[in-house]
DNA sequence: ATAAATATGTCAATATAGCTGACGTAGTCG
DNA sequence: CGACTACGTCAGCTATATTGACATATTTAT
């Protein structure tokens, strides 16, 4: 006991891994395949820490052409996805401090990628909006981090979309799960892009 | 179109879901299941953002007790998952810069989470190892971040584990996946904890 | 043996992204 | 009117990262 043998198994005969495929020694092979165990756990740890860094390294690179960071992204996504979303409603997304969101969302107004309108119901909010330049970086931004996916869909075998929204959905939080499924619902009006 | 499919079908009828099961509007149920759609991909990208951080939440709120932060995890996790590793092997891991890690490696030999100790071959080399202590604090880390992928797949049904190792190392960046294999390859010799 | 390359450490300055706490202003609502 | 709410802002702090330059010990190649 204590060498796993579930990620071996994970990688037999599957297209993208081909190269990857022999990788773990034979004698992991031959695992009970309902029953997870803390090794493969651990190798799924790191595989998500890995995976999250290529991940967002793709957006990044194109960020710095704009003098912008992650932050940056986050705020010009959530605006893009949701247009006229309060500042409380983007605090809460984001979880952090309106001093902090602030400062990186003075930027995107400054910059012109986003612009505030004073709530028609309530005054004292200020609804965000992408502007054209904004939609625009947006939707470079979200193609490049798609693509990724879309990928990963292809190289994968059919069944990996549904998958992979079960597995990403399970990992967050339960009690967090009813939220992100009400964001999810709400796709803007104009097809973006 | 613009209306996305592929999420909702995700979520027909498995046992974690349950909840959030009846989510998406039923129009958008009957999807093409093997080809791949931009708007899936924008959903995926949304939850592996929550996904991620909900996951290094976990970690966070047991590191706070200690005084470290991320980057503590991050170097006292290959510490004690490779012990042994060189400096120059971490920083090629993390991808940061020498002088970003030995503030924090610092603390962490301060501590007594981990000590160095000079190489056999190479006298330059300082080879890191976990101390008793820091291999505690490593394994129950792991341990708290692993429980959410064992709960996770003990949510979802048989083959999840499978599927999920699938995905995450096709997110990988090709050039890197070798690497990674390489890494989850090599296992410390004692069993940790 | 000496020179070059390597492994690592360190000093200094800077940037980004977050935080807490306090206070201000405008608008809503009872 | 007064309380509450949505938001902005000033000030100071922390964590994590960067670049650039220089130092030291050790190995390796000529």
């Amino acid at each position: 006991m204590g060498k796993g043998t579930g990620v071996s198994e994970a990688l037999k005969g599957d297209p993208a891994q081909r190269a990857a495929a022999a990788l773990w020694p034979a004698e992991r092979v031959g695992a009970r395949d309902a029953q997870a165990r803390p090794d493969d756990a651990i190798d799924l740890v790191e595989l998500f820490f890995f995976a999250y860094r290529d991940f967002v390294g793709d957006a990044d690179r194109l960020l710095e052409n704009y003098g912008f960071g992650r932050a940056h992204h986050r705020v010009l996504h959530f605006v893009h996805r949701r247009p006229g979303l309060t500042i409380a409603a983007l605090l809460d997304i984001l979880r952090i401090t309106k001093q902090s969101l602030n400062r990186v969302l003075k930027q995107l107004l400054d910059g012109g990628f986003v612009e505030a309108r004073p709530g028609a119901a309530d005054r004292r909010q200020r609804l965000l909006f992408p502007t054209a330049k904004g939609a625009k970086l947006a939707g470079e931004l979200s193609a490049l981090q798609s693509e990724r996916f879309l990928r990963v869909l292809g190289e994968l075998r059919p069944g990996a979309r549904a998958a992979a929204t079960e597995f990403l959905l399970a990992m967050i939080d339960p009690q967090e799960r009813e939220r992100v499924r009400a964001h999810l619902a709400k796709r803007p009006q104009e097809a973006a892009r």
